[in-house]
DNA sequence: AGGGATACTATACTTACGTATGGGTGCTCT
DNA sequence: AGAGCACCCATACGTAAGTATAGTATCCCT
């Protein structure tokens, strides 16, 4: 097994997951220690260079802002802070940095421009609502991942073979939300989730498809809620 | 109108979005000009200096790599590409910069880490997939924009009330692809579009509806064609 | 003819970023 | 006890980035 990561480098991997979606741009060595209540770049130096031999980060030598996380890094953090959610958010001495974080001011999302809504037959606001329509910004970086739909299980709730789900992992949905279910064979579905009468039943959004009954939470593993939706056309 | 903006800051502008996009960070002052074949970054910095002015692009005065494109900077630049293709790609004196450019190397893509395969009844490839599924990456930097859907007129194509669909603006789609269609009424509708006996059929995926037909070119305008459809959920 | 906007250049200063060097502490393992 | 790792610190250096100042050339406008 490739993973045993230590605590403060997996601390780090946060912090550059962090900042880079605050700011839009990756942060410095500088920022990155102060944001974790540490006095000098250095040691910030040495924890990235670990990450980047690990090929958990991707950073240009001597390139300013150049860090980014890699697919590893990203999954990594995923697992982490699914399964240790007792884990504290960073911040190993002093809570709150002493001055304000100089980065934390100017959030801005990153996103498509949302240019305005579309109705049937309503005119459209043409370039009236200078919004952003932000899609990885908001998941990318923290938590969640994408899968691939195969079959027409969720046909009727307009999720076709093909699309992308967004899931965000989380053991203990709520009644009627989409999820990835990892049954006891081994096999993962797309299913609508319901608790009822002491057991689970696995509707799927297809009529000329069964539900799945199971009795036993562990023949039952909700990898995930669905929270997105995507297709390229 | 307050659109108006000099030709070379506009090819500042494009370029900050193709490096941002090739390289996952924005670029100084010093890639900009050598990217734009410029010998000093003092150009560069009054241009962008100009940008940020009118509110075009974000840019944290003295921090490295703080650039970033405003909503209405990424607006400009789609109508721009648009309605003027003859436009040449920037460039101005030396047509391919002299040194290679250092910031083109290491272009990789930002993302959702893209996990699997879930298909209806098999098993999951539960992360043996480390690739990323990029969306606004894709799009954002780069003429789409996103419009929210309002009414069923696509509902049998899987695109409900509330989706977002992105659109890449395109005045002259080919047959099947959906468009959004400016009707001359100023209404604006996703329909499928085809072109057929010297006029045009815009076709709802929705059975209860009829398609329009249009014979004249001036009463419709294709505001352009939907590449990719994103649902919050 | 003059004013102004656009576009580019050169030189030089200041700062902050990445990095090399050289320590320090506490823990674990053998 | 010693080796090794995780983790932190301070100082110092070279360089690249942002920026201030100053100057040139072209074009358009009234």
């Amino acid at each position: 097994m490739s993973r045993q990561l230590p605590a403060r480098q997996r601390d780090v991997l946060n912090a550059i997951v962090e900042l880079s979606e605050q700011c839009g741009y990756p942060p410095t060595l500088q920022e990155l220690a102060t944001h974790l209540g540490l006095k000098n770049r250095m040691t910030i130096h040495q924890h990235v260079s670990a990450l980047k031999k690990k090929e958990l980060v991707l950073w240009e030598p001597k390139l300013n802002r150049s860090m980014r996380v890699s697919s590893e890094g990203l999954r990594l953090l995923n697992l982490d802070n699914e399964s240790n959610d007792s884990h504290l958010r960073a911040v190993p001495f002093s809570e709150a940095a002493p001055e304000e974080d100089a980065a934390e001011a100017d959030a801005q999302p990153v996103g498509v421009p949302l240019a305005g809504r579309i109705a049937a037959g309503a005119p459209i606001d043409a370039f009236e609502t200078p919004e952003f329509l932000t899609m990885e910004s908001d998941y990318a970086q923290r938590g969640c991942f994408a899968l691939e739909v195969k079959g027409d299980s969720m046909i009727e709730d307009g999720i076709y073979s093909g699309d992308y789900v967004i899931i965000k992992p989380s053991p203990s949905p709520t009644n009627g939300e989409i999820v990835v279910a990892l049954l006891e064979d081994g096999s993962a579905t797309l299913k609508r989730f319901y608790k009822e009468n002491g057991g689970f039943r696995l509707q799927p959004g297809n009529s000329s498809m069964e539900p799945i009954f199971v009795s036993r939470a562990s023949d039952l593993q909700i990898q995930g809620v669905v929270v997105g939706l995507f297709r390229k056309m």
